[in-house]
DNA sequence: AGCACGCCGACT
DNA sequence: GTCGGCGTGCTC
C-alpha cells in the first residue's frame, strides 16, 4: 500500500504528489484527509493523505510513512473537494488550502505537542459498599477518610483537589483508581428560561419563508435586509432552532467574534453545549477542541468567523452570514478565499439555505438580490419599540473659525444633556485614512517609513513614530530633519488626544476609550464591552470597531468625528464603506425605549453619501452608487482581478509588470480591460517594489487560462514575485 | 520551504 | 591556501 501525500510547505513549488509506502501497522488506518508525519529531504515534516493506491513503480526505494498525527481529525470528501475548489478559485497551493481549512494547532511545526486536554479524576476502584465498609472498620477521621467520604459522595474527584500523599496511600490500598478524561476547555450549558422575543410580524414572514425553504432541501439564498436593530439574531436564532429540530446542522459566520460576543452569548443561551465556537482568539487548544466536537458529531451549531465555513458539519441545513458586507469574509492573504463563495459551495452539496444578512448588505449582493439571482427579504421596523436615530449633520468649517477643532457646539450642547440624564454617549472617530503623523508647518516635510513608503504615525506614550505595516519605528525629532526649524507639528486625530479634549470639556464624565492600544490584550474587548454595558462609563470613544453589531440599550447619542475623513481614500468602495460605517454607527443610538440622535461632523455637510445617512436612505445610496459603479466599470458591473508584481529591484518590477500587462492584453478577451501597470497603492513595501495592474472584465472565458499560465511562469521566478487577487476588495 | 552542493571573492 | 557569500536544484 501506497499514499500520495502533498507536503506541508504552503509553496507552489513543491505543490505536488509525493509517494510513500505505508507501513503494516498504518495500513488499516490511514485513511484519505488524513494529516501524517513523513520524511522528507532528511526532516521529518507534516503531510497530508491525498489518495492512497494499491500499487506504484519506481525506479528507487521509497520511504515510510512515519506515524499519523491525530486519528480523529480526517477531512471528508466534501472538504477534499472544497479544498480543489479554494484551488483553481484562489489560484493558491493546494496545501494551503488544505492548511485554512483545518485549525491552526494541526500546524505542528516539528515537536510532538499533545492538543488532548486531559483532568485526572479520582475513582472508587471497588464499588461504593465495599468502601463504606472499609470505613467502618477504618475509624480514623483524616484525610483518607475525607477523600473517600468525598468520594462515596460523589462518585468521581478531580486530583488535583487532594495531596498526592494522600491518594498515594490510598491507591495503594486498592481503594481508588486514577483516570485520566478528555476534557473540552470550553463548556457551556442551555439555559433554560431564556427570553425568546416574540418576532413580529416582518421577522414572522421572514422566519417562515426561510424555514419552508430549509424543509424542502432547496438550494437557494437570501438576502436579509433589515434595519439596525430590527432584530435579525432574533430571526437566525428561531431558524437554527427550527434547523435542529429537522436533524439538520448550522453554520453562523460573524465578521469578529470579540465584537460579537454579545450575539454569541445567545446562541450559548438557545443551544448551549451543542454550539462550537471558532475564531482566532482562542487558543490553539480550544480550537483543537471545538473542532474535535465538530468531528464527534456532538455540536449541531457552529459559530464563527470566516474560516469556520470550513468547519466539518455533516448535514448542514443552513449558513447564516451575518453583516455580510463585512470585509472580514475575504482573507487578504494567501488563500484569498470570500467566505460568502465557499458558502454557496457548500450549500449546493447539502441542498442547503443561505441567509445573507446585513442592513447595509454589499452593491454586488443587492443588486443579485435585485436581479432575483437571491431572495430578497426586508426588514423595515425596528423590533422592539426603537424608533431610528434623528440624524443632524454638522458643518465643522463653521466650528473651526469658533475655534472648536474636534467637537462641534452642537455635539458638546448634546453630550452634556445626556450625561444629565444619565444616559449613554458613543463618539465613532473615523479615523481611516488619516491618523496621527507629524510634519513640518515650515517646510512641509513628511515622516516616511524608509522601508514602507507609508506615512508614519505618531504615538504620543512613547514618543515614538511608527511604521503600521512593517513595524518600522524611531524617536521623534525636536526639530525638522530637513530644514531644522522646531516646527513639527501634529497632524490628523487620534483617540488620545480626542479623550484628551472631552475630557477637559466634561472633567466629571467617565470615558471609555477603545481603540488598538486599549485592546490588544487578550479578552480586554470583551471587559470594555462589558462595562459599558453595564453603564460604569458615560461616555465610549473609539475607532470603527465601536460601531459594529454591539447593543447597548442606554445609548441615546451617537457623535460622528471626521465623517469624511473616509470618503477621501481614493478606493472605488469607499463610499460604500463610509456609508456602511456611518449607518451602522448611528444603528447604535436609541435601541431601546429611549429616543436615539446622531450628529455627523463634517467639512462636506453637502456630501449626497452623508444626506443619505441622514436620511436613513439606503434605497438612494444605492442608486447613486450603482450609477457610478456602471459608468466607471466596477462591480458589480465588473468583476475585477488585480496582479501585484513584486521585486526588490526597481527596473526588475517594472520590467516584469510591463510583460505581465502586455501578456494580458495578448491573451485574455478583448471586451475585457486591462489596465496600468501602474505603481501599487502601498508602492514600497518591506524595501520591495510593487506593481500593480487591474483587469475589469464581464464574461471571459480565457481569463481563467491566463491567470493560470501567468501564475506558473512565475512558480519559478526567484528574484520577481506575482500576486493575484479574484475579486478583490480594495484595489 | 529548507537544505546541500557548488563555484567565486577577501581573509585568519 | 581556506571561510563563506548566495545561486541552483532537489526532495517520495
Amino acid at each position: 500500500m501506497y499514499a500520495e501525500i502533498l507536503i506541508e510547505y504552503p509553496t507552489k513549488k513543491i505543490d505536488k504528489f509525493f509517494t510513500y509506502k505505508i507501513p503494516l501497522d498504518l495500513q488499516n488506518k490511514i485513511k484519505r484527509g488524513m494529516k501524517v508525519k513523513v520524511p522528507f529531504n532528511n526532516k521529518i515534516i507534516n503531510g497530508f493523505v491525498m489518495q492512497i493506491i494499491s500499487t506504484y513503480n519506481s525506479s528507487y526505494e521509497l520511504k515510510e510513512i512515519k506515524e499519523i498525527v491525530d486519528e480523529e481529525l480526517v477531512l471528508n470528501d466534501e472538504l477534499m473537494n472544497l479544498g480543489k475548489f479554494l484551488q483553481e478559485s484562489t489560484l493558491c497551493p493546494l496545501i494551503s488550502a488544505y492548511q485554512t481549512m483545518l485549525p491552526s494547532s494541526l500546524k505542528i511545526k516539528d515537536q510532538d505537542t499533545n492538543y488532548k486536554f486531559y483532568k485526572t479524576y479520582i475513582l472508587p476502584s471497588k464499588n461504593v459498599e465495599d468502601l463504606q465498609e472499609y470505613l467502618k472498620n477504618y475509624h480514623k477521621n483524616n484525610l483518607q477518610s475525607k477523600l473517600l467520604n468525598d468520594l462515596i459522595g460523589n462518585g468521581k474527584l478531580l486530583k488535583k483537589n487532594y495531596s498526592n500523599a494522600v491518594v498515594k496511600a490510598l491507591k495503594e490500598k486498592k481503594l481508588i483508581k486514577i483516570i485520566d478524561e478528555q476534557e473540552y476547555r470550553i463548556n457551556k450549558s442551555k439555559k433554560n428560561n431564556i427570553n425568546k422575543h416574540k418576532l413580529n410580524e416582518e421577522q414572522q414572514l421572514a422566519f417562515e419563508k426561510i424555514y419552508t425553504n430549509i424543509k424542502n432541501s432547496n438550494i437557494k439564498t437570501y438576502l436579509l435586509e433589515g434595519v439596525t436593530g430590527s432584530g435579525k439574531t432574533e430571526v437566525y436564532l428561531n431558524l437554527i432552532a427550527k434547523t435542529l429540530e429537522m436533524g439538520k446542522t448550522a453554520i453562523v459566520l460573524v465578521p469578529e467574534i470579540t465584537l460579537t460576543m454579545q450575539i454569541v452569548e445567545r446562541f450559548y443561551e438557545w443551544f448551549g453545549s451543542n454550539v462550537a465556537i471558532f475564531h482566532s482568539a482562542l487558543s490553539n487548544g480550544e480550537k483543537y477542541d471545538e473542532y474535535l466536537k465538530i468531528v464527534r458529531n456532538e455540536v449541531s451549531v457552529v459559530v464563527g468567523t470566516r474560516s469556520a465555513i470550513f468547519t466539518p458539519l455533516k448535514n448542514i441545513g443552513l449558513i447564516i452570514i451575518d453583516e455580510e458586507h463585512s470585509d472580514t469574509y475575504k482573507q487578504d492573504n494567501m488563500p484569498r478565499y470570500n467566505a460568502i463563495e465557499i458558502a454557496k459551495k457548500r450549500i449546493e452539496y447539502h441542498n442547503a439555505t443561505l441567509v445573507l444578512g446585513s442592513a447595509t448588505p454589499t452593491l454586488e449582493d443587492r443588486s443579485r438580490a435585485l436581479k432575483g439571482v437571491y431572495e430578497h427579504i426586508k426588514l423595515t421596523k425596528r423590533a422592539g419599540m426603537g424608533l431610528l436615530p434623528q440624524v443632524t449633520i454638522v458643518d465643522m468649517l463653521k466650528e473651526i473659525k469658533k475655534k472648536n477643532f474636534i467637537y462641534s457646539e452642537e455635539l458638546i450642547k448634546k453630550i452634556k444633556e445626556r450625561l444629565d440624564n444619565h444616559e449613554q454617549i458613543i463618539i465613532l472617530l473615523n479615523r481611516r485614512g488619516y491618523s496621527t503623523t507629524i510634519n513640518c508647518s515650515n517646510c512641509g516635510y513628511t515622516y516616511k517609513c524608509p522601508h514602507c513608503d507609508i506615512t508614519l504615525t505618531y504615538h504620543k506614550s512613547t514618543n515614538n513614530l511608527r511604521c503600521h505595516y512593517c513595524g518600522y519605528f524611531q524617536k521623534k525629532d525636536e526639530e525638522c530633519p530637513n530644514c531644522h526649524e522646531k516646527a513639527l507639528n501634529y497632524l490628523g486625530l487620534g483617540t488620545e488626544k480626542a479623550e484628551l479634549e472631552l475630557q477637559k470639556l466634561f472633567p466629571e464624565a467617565k470615558i471609555l476609550r477603545m481603540d488598538q492600544d486599549t485592546t490588544s490584550k487578550k479578552g480586554s474587548h470583551e471587559k470594555i464591552i462589558e462595562s459599558f454595558k453595564n453603564r460604569e462609563y458615560d461616555i465610549l470613544l473609539g475607532t470603527q470597531m465601536i460601531s459594529k453589531g454591539l447593543d447597548f440599550p442606554y445609548v441615546s447619542l451617537v457623535g460622528v468625528i471626521n465623517a469624511d475623513s473616509s470618503l477621501n481614500i481614493p478606493d472605488f468602495r469607499s463610499n460604500e464603506r463610509t456609508f456602511a460605517l456611518l449607518y451602522q454607527a448611528s444603528g447604535r443610538a436609541g435601541r431601546s425605549g429611549l429616543k436615539g440622535e446622531v450628529i455627523i461632523q463634517t467639512f462636506n455637510p453637502d456630501n449626497f453619501i452623508l444626506n443619505c445617512v441622514k436620511n436613513n436612505d439606503f434605497d438612494s445610496f444605492y442608486n447613486y452608487e450603482m450609477n457610478l459603479r456602471r459608468m466607471l466599470k466596477y462591480p458589480p458591473y465588473y468583476y475585477l482581478v488585480s496582479l501585484k508584481v513584486i521585486a526588490s529591484d526597481y527596473n526588475l518590477a517594472m520590467e516584469h509588470a510591463t510583460k505581465v500587462g502586455n501578456y494580458l492584453r495578448k491573451n485574455i478577451d478583448n471586451s475585457s480591460i486591462v489596465l496600468g501597470p501602474t505603481t501599487a497603492s502601498l508602492f514600497k513595501f518591506n524595501n520591495n517594489y510593487r506593481f500593480q495592474i487591474v483587469i475589469k472584465y464581464r464574461f471571459d472565458d480565457l481569463l481563467t487560462t491566463a491567470l493560470k499560465n501567468l501564475d506558473d511562469i512565475y512558480i519559478n521566478e526567484t528574484k520577481v514575485n506575482l500576486e493575484i487577487d479574484i475579486s478583490p476588495l480594495h484595489i
